[in-house]
DNA sequence: TCTAATAATGACAACTATCTCATTTTTGAG
DNA sequence: CTCAAAAATGAGATAGTTGTCATTATTAGA
């Protein structure tokens, strides 16, 4: 038997030490955010999914009862991903404004390493509103902090936090689309830091910060 | 022959008083605009946009030549009435910080008006580029002249005219849903004008002012 | 190696969607 | 009122989708 190298996606390498039935499940979610990023939510058939996982249409039934809820367990686990890999970046970061603007150009940075799961991100946003939350979750603890170090001057409610969350999801989706240009995170995030209230100059000067490259 | 009161949409109303063909037309959308909105894109079947307008399934197609085309016959007849009322309502408004603020207060207040709309409207401006070009070209003619009036500070481009209507977009969402309070139309006006450069008590008056009722 | 449990297959029934077109109905100009 | 043009109807051919299940293949522990 010779080896058989498909290439594999990023859930189904998080996943090639486990049983098969979690590898297959990895495949197939591997396939749904292909196809929901490229084909958008609507052309994504069961079938398409499981043709694009290389598996027959009956095993898609084996792992999930139906899209949906393909979508949902492809959409947290992103979530998930986000937010562990934020959590990670920002590690030791204790100024608000620095943890805010770090954000932004971080997730803007993960959208496009990882375009598949950028645009699956920013569809599913709309669509799942508990997903939203827990993202938020973080940056609201941030903005919230910002206000008690004194950095930021606007009064923080589930508003702001979603406008904020929403500049960092455009520009993600306009670099992703390529409407945007190579400096859009850092723009983006002396924007936000503008409209929380830090003085013009020094939201510009920490949101054009240079930042260390990410370890491994 | 006893009068037949269909309640009418707002495209059908436009068109009391065209031929048939544009009022079958005009049926067509309004039931379509509605189903997008309630149901969502993908759960719009042709079949089901003309059940909806009381209309044959082999009708729809005299019309349109499927569900994409009627999607954009709407998204771009919504962006045409949104730019219109927008038009009306800042008419005789110089100042450039005004007329963004009242731009996103009156679009809100529109959405509002029409949820299936505005509903509508956001679902199809991540769909037609062209279509948030189209609206945003207004926008931008605004911040360029904020620009010229020393107001804002901010350099202007396509990604900051993206991130200011993106605001106002997810906003009006927000209020749609539920999820954003009766002041969130001024608020973001607000942090639009922030994020600008516009000193943030100028930024909180000029937001927060009244605005004058509409006349029909 | 053997074998019970686990996973995958593929055919299929039921359903839904798309689009066409011969026929019928409605409209409005003369 | 008449009648040709315009519009609408609805049956149906074709294709795609969902979800099930008896059968086959694979896996991994004893």
């Amino acid at each position: 038997m010779d080896v058989n190298l498909v290439e594999l996606g990023p859930f189904a390498s998080d996943a090639r030490n486990l049983n098969k039935s979690a590898r297959t499940r990895a495949k197939l979610m591997d396939a749904a955010v292909g196809i929901f990023a490229r084909e958008g939510f609507e052309a994504a058939s069961v079938n398409r999914i499981a043709q694009a996982a290389d598996v027959v249409n009956g095993t898609f039934y084996l792992h999930f009862k139906d899209k949906d809820e393909i979508a949902g367990a492809v959409a947290f686990a992103i979530a998930a991903q986000v937010v562990r890999r934020l959590d990670d970046a920002m590690a030791g970061i204790d100024d608000a404004a620095e943890r805010v603007a770090c954000a932004t150009r971080r997730f803007v940075e993960f959208a496009l390493e990882r375009p598949d799961w950028g645009l699956a991100f920013f569809r599913a946003n709309w669509f799942f509103p508990q997903l939203r939350r827990d993202v938020t979750a973080y940056l609201r603890a941030d903005l919230e902090r910002g206000v008690k170090q004194g950095a930021f001057t606007a009064t923080i409610n589930d508003h702001v936090v979603d406008i904020v969350a929403s500049m960092t999801l455009v520009t993600a989706f306009g670099r992703l689309r390529n409407e945007a240009g190579p400096t859009a995170g850092e723009d983006t995030a002396e924007m936000q830091l503008r409209l929380l209230g830090v003085p013009p100059k020094r939201a510009h000067r920490i949101a054009h910060a240079k930042l260390p490259p990410l370890k491994l």
